[in-house]
DNA sequence: TTGTGTTTTACGACCTCC
DNA sequence: GGAGGTCGTAAAACACAA
């Protein structure tokens, strides 16, 4: 260990054993008025060292990381209540052999990160919501179109039928048909049979109030 | 070793609540 | 009006690739 090294190390554990003589080192505007508007930048803690009188070699300025079990202590701590009323600061500081405001900090610092984090768990579950939404309307859209096919399928083949019906109509007056060949059967409707059997295309032909064509079809369909 | 990006500690300004 | 909160940022500490 090199003397700076061995400064920074002596400045650590005292620092950390008088955390009020780390904090009163640390240039402070408490007391001054806060008149101002827009932010000021603060200075840099070791201009404000060399300006104090200090060399800014001493390293008294050197901001002081939390050990590992004072960390530990906050985090437990934390996660029993986010929010820090003075009593529990108090308690914190002195069991931690912290400055009371370290702990104000960094508690204040805690909720922050905990609030980046929370905001970046609903971003992403809200990103995820939307990927699936996205997928289910693709899925809707195909079955929409799919659909949309087996209707104009369907309308084709009705206008097909009606075609058929309207042209058999017109060459073969039914009442001819029906006063001349009374008794006949004879499939005339090339896949339709005209007859008696109950299927009801007798119907068509024998029935006193005959309709036309896409009227008809939407009655057996 | 050094340049660079990230994390942690600390603070100032401003806001809210009692 | 003071205490304690958030927000934005500076700067030290740290991690790590080149």
């Amino acid at each position: 260990m090199n003397n700076q090294n061995v400064n920074d190390h002596n400045l650590l554990i005292i620092s950390q054993m008088y955390p009020s003589v780390y904090t009163s080192s640390v240039p402070q505007q408490a007391g001054e008025s806060k008149p101002v508007r827009p932010r000021r930048r603060r200075k840099s803690k070791s201009v404000a060292a060399t300006e104090g009188g200090g060399d800014g070699s001493n390293g008294w300025f050197r901001k002081r990381k939390l050990s590992d079990e004072q960390v530990r202590f906050l985090e437990m701590s934390f996660g029993d209540e986010h929010k820090l009323e003075s009593e529990r600061k108090d308690r914190l500081a002195s069991e931690l052999g912290l400055d009371p405001r370290q702990v104000a900090v960094w508690f204040q610092n805690r909720r922050a990160r905990w609030k980046n984090k929370s905001l970046e768990d609903e971003y992403t579950k809200l990103k995820n919501a939307h990927e699936n939404v996205v997928v289910e309307k693709c899925r809707l859209d195909s079955e929409v179109l799919h659909l949309k096919e087996q209707l104009h399928d369907a309308e084709r083949e009705i206008q097909r039928l009606a075609q058929r019906v309207e042209g058999v109509s017109s060459n073969s007056p039914i009442s001819s048909c029906v006063s001349i060949e009374a008794n006949q059967t004879t499939p005339f409707f090339g896949d339709y049979e005209i007859g008696d059997d109950g299927d009801g295309y007798e119907n068509l032909l024998y029935s006193p109030d005959y309709i036309d064509g896409l009227e008809w079809m939407s009655q057996f369909m």
